[in-house]
DNA sequence: TCTGGGGTCCTAGGACCC
DNA sequence: TCTGGGGTCCTAGGACCC
């Protein structure tokens, strides 16, 4: 999907278009917009039916943010001041004060993505979900797939969302998911691109490394440490070279990726294998003397962890902490316990547990409670009997 | 006044079992 | 008396993705 965030947001908002503005952050008292309206233009009763004619000098400015929020997106306009997706949102109110910062409404956002791949499902089924804005489609199947080599389905679906949605997306067709993803982004936005397996010299090899889906910024700088820039310089070495120094998994996958090889399927199920919520507080707080907050926001945690177990049918077995400490640096403990659970207090007490087990001397700017080893309920085997004699 | 939240997968060492 | 060879599960950390 093109842009989403902000093309959902441009939605019920169109009278944003064409400003800078930037996504991130959560709610502040300031995003009740309706709400200030009708306390201050009482003329009128403002509801939701009214979010188009909004007053633009209404929207809370990225100056005004005080915390610990980055973006999610930014658009084209605030974008050329420098700002950019991940950066913190302080940092970004420096470059571009005047942009409009929207909170994220990740529900919303939710909603138009079950629209549109509902829409995509029904032209084609086989359709593998990857996050909120984004599918695989194996066409292979669908009738009137190959003509045109895809484009014409490929146009069928662009019209279908847009119609359902009032958004536009880019798709990528080509032989394989690696390739499709890069396709993808060749004609954005509301763009088709079809790349061939004859087209990946002239159109794939000229790419950076980091072009490709599984390339970090990690293995890009080792990559360039090897003089390694372009997918082709890539391709350009050989198979065993890239084992030694990337190992043998990767090295292998490297090599692959390069040459445009990937025999993925498209999978279309598949089952959740940990959930979990972390949270990053307003001020680093420290074990001892924040006690009080620190164990208000855990046990909260524990519940909303529990809450979506719950609502989404699962129990899970090893129970788990994440915690950031005020360098930024990470510390994750895990227990695996004997019976799966989705209970609050139960998730609290392990989680308590493997809390113990971390040096606590500095200051912590974040804490999270994960449950992994998930089981729909009801197929959790029995806890096994620990054998007290043999 | 730097740097979110929710995920997946991989690696590597150690425990433990047969 | 100088030490097997699998295999699985658990734990911690880290890379990567949306």
């Amino acid at each position: 999907m093109d842009a989403f965030y902000a093309s959902v947001e441009w939605l019920r908002y169109p009278q944003l278009k064409g400003l800078p503005m930037v996504i991130g952050g959560g709610r502040r008292r300031e995003d009740d917009l309706i709400g200030r309206l009708n306390a201050e233009r009482p003329e009128r009763a403002w509801t939701a039916e009214h979010l188009a004619e909004i007053p633009v000098d209404w929207f809370p400015l990225l100056k005004d943010y005080v915390g610990r929020g980055v973006i999610t997106t930014a658009t084209y306009p605030a974008r050329q001041f420098g700002v950019g997706s991940a950066m913190g949102l302080m940092k970004a109110a420096k470059l571009c004060p005047q942009a409009i910062l929207l909170p994220v409404d990740f529900d919303e956002y939710r909603r138009f993505s079950r629209a549109f791949k509902t829409v995509v499902r029904d032209i084609a089924p086989v359709m593998e979900d990857r996050g909120v804005d984004e599918v695989y489609i194996d066409f292979t199947e669908v009738p009137g797939g190959q003509r045109e080599g895809g484009r014409v389905l490929a146009r069928l679906l662009q019209k279908s969302i847009f119609d359902a949605t009032g958004l536009t997306c880019s798709i990528g067709v080509a032989p394989n998911k690696l390739i499709a993803k890069m396709a993808s982004e060749f004609n954005k936005p509301n763009g088709i691109s079809i790349v061939h397996e004859t087209d990946l010299q002239p159109l794939i090899w000229p790419l950076p490394c980091r072009k490709i889906n599984g390339i970090g910024p990690k293995a890009d700088e080792k990559l360039q440490g090897h003089g390694i820039r372009t997918v082709g310089d890539l391709a350009a070495r050989e198979r065993p070279w890239l084992v030694q120094h990337f190992g043998k998994a990767y090295g292998a996958w490297l090599h692959d990726a390069a040459w445009g090889r990937d025999e993925r399927p498209v999978v279309t199920e598949s089952e959740p294998v940990s959930m979990s919520r972390e949270t990053t507080f307003d001020r680093d707080l420290h074990a001892v003397h924040d006690r009080a907050e620190l164990g208000a926001v855990f046990t909260q945690l524990c519940e909303q962890v529990a809450g979506d177990l719950q609502r989404k049918g699962y129990v899970g077995k090893t129970i788990g902490i994440k915690l950031r400490f005020d360098d930024f640096k990470i510390a994750t403990r895990d227990t695996t316990v004997a019976e799966h659970t989705q209970d609050a207090r139960r998730i609290r007490q392990v989680a308590g547990q493997c809390l113990k087990r971390v040096p606590l001397e500095r200051r912590l700017r974040l804490l999270g409670v994960r449950v992994g080893s998930l089981v729909k309920v009801g197929e959790a085997p029995p806890p096994e009997a620990l054998p007290l004699f043999e």
